[in-house]
DNA sequence: TATAAACGATACAGGTCTGTATCGATGTGT
DNA sequence: ACACATCGATACAGACCTGTATCGTTTATA
């Protein structure tokens, strides 16, 4: 293995184990054995175990709002479309046998001191994530996207907590159907408050969209 | 102190440990350290941590499903209104200064196997607490109290996820809007399911499609 | 090809973990 | 009052943890 490949390579083990057996659970040896590499080699490259969990969620971290963006944008081209598109592509993270409830939850739930760095770094992820749907929100022309942002956000978590417990994807599923509704009360209430047809139009027309 | 408190009096502190500190960082020396107990004691009572931390949950799933129950009562007599109570429950819970997040949910995400003892106790709580709020939407008289169930339930764990990360209150207030918002689409759609426009109705089925 | 940095393997230090063993003290029930 | 279970305190076993030290080998680069 190229020296140039190490550094990535023990962050993806570290990841899949993490992921696995949460971050007190997966000792160094365990992760060194897996990655195949010596321990000295681990700790040239990251000082402590902190470290290295704060460059795997780092990694992480860009690795999935990337991955996202790319799923979204090509999934859906109208904003409001590309909101409930952001649902498949928690689906497809969902649907993944080696899904075990999110990382940067989990995180924050074995360090949870707000100061402590690997809570910080979960909770910059989320933030960074709720600003992707905030942006999504505001190119949807919302007049209000922060709190759209926030709606999302919310059904994305409940979706993702209660799909970590009962191992299904339903619960994604439902989120979007909520997700659609709300969008399309949203709708309703800001283009006419009297009538509503049009949102509804719109909303049946994205649910319909996203089969995935 | 009496031996009859001793057992109760252990889990009590070990319940605030595990949610201060987590499971793996909680140790048994800092355990009867807080407890003022020897080691011998929480040994004579629990047979291993592995008993203590079952044990724990069952007390705190107990305590917490009777103590949701008494507030809901308390602060709300119609059925439709109590499902919305429980969000105040769960808003009184957030506001706690020790609240870092839903022990249940953390215990789920430091022992990550589905056949681990620990995974299926808080699974069974959220099951609990899941067929409660099918109870209280049954005695709503939703035509599928299930379905709606699920929907509180999902915007529960969407708030207490994000209260964890934020430490405020505000996403459990938003939830309670949400579902709010939600709950009273549900009672149109369900009273005057022709009165809407084509949109409106192709929302209503894509939404009653999932029942999950 | 020579040099320097990074590699693997291993032993080890120092601490912490769960759980047990021992023993005198404290009560509690009969 | 007597017997017995439970208590606190402590030492200890054995395993595991993070992190370091050592040393011979490989590899990249000049």
């Amino acid at each position: 293995m190229r020296r140039s490949e190490i550094r990535g390579h023990l962050l993806d083990t570290a990841l899949r184990l993490f992921n696995l057996h949460g971050y007190h659970a997966t000792g160094i040896d365990l992760l060194i054995a897996e990655a195949g590499v010596a321990k000295t080699t681990l700790y040239r490259h990251f000082e402590t175990k902190e470290d290295l969990i704060l460059a795997a969620l780092e990694r992480r971290d860009e690795q999935s709002r990337a991955e996202m963006r790319i799923f979204v944008d090509q999934r859906a081209s109208e904003p409001y479309e590309r909101l409930l598109a952001t649902f498949d592509f928690l689906e497809a993270s969902v649907r993944d046998k080696q899904f075990r409830g999110c990382i940067f939850m989990s995180a924050a739930g074995e360090h949870k001191e707000a100061v402590d760095p690997v809570f910080r770094a979960a909770s910059m992820h989320k933030r960074l994530v709720l600003a992707y749907f905030e942006e999504l929100a505001h190119a949807a022309r919302f007049c209000e996207p922060k709190r759209i942002a926030d709606t999302i956000n919310l059904l994305h978590e409940g979706a993702t907590a209660i799909a970590q417990m009962t191992r299904t994807a339903d619960p994604v599923r439902q989120s979007k159907r909520m997700a659609a509704s709300l969008l399309a009360e949203e709708a309703r209430a800001a283009k006419e408050p009297s009538a509503r047809s049009e949102g509804a139009e719109l909303q049946a027309k994205a649910v319909n969209a996203g089969g995935a």
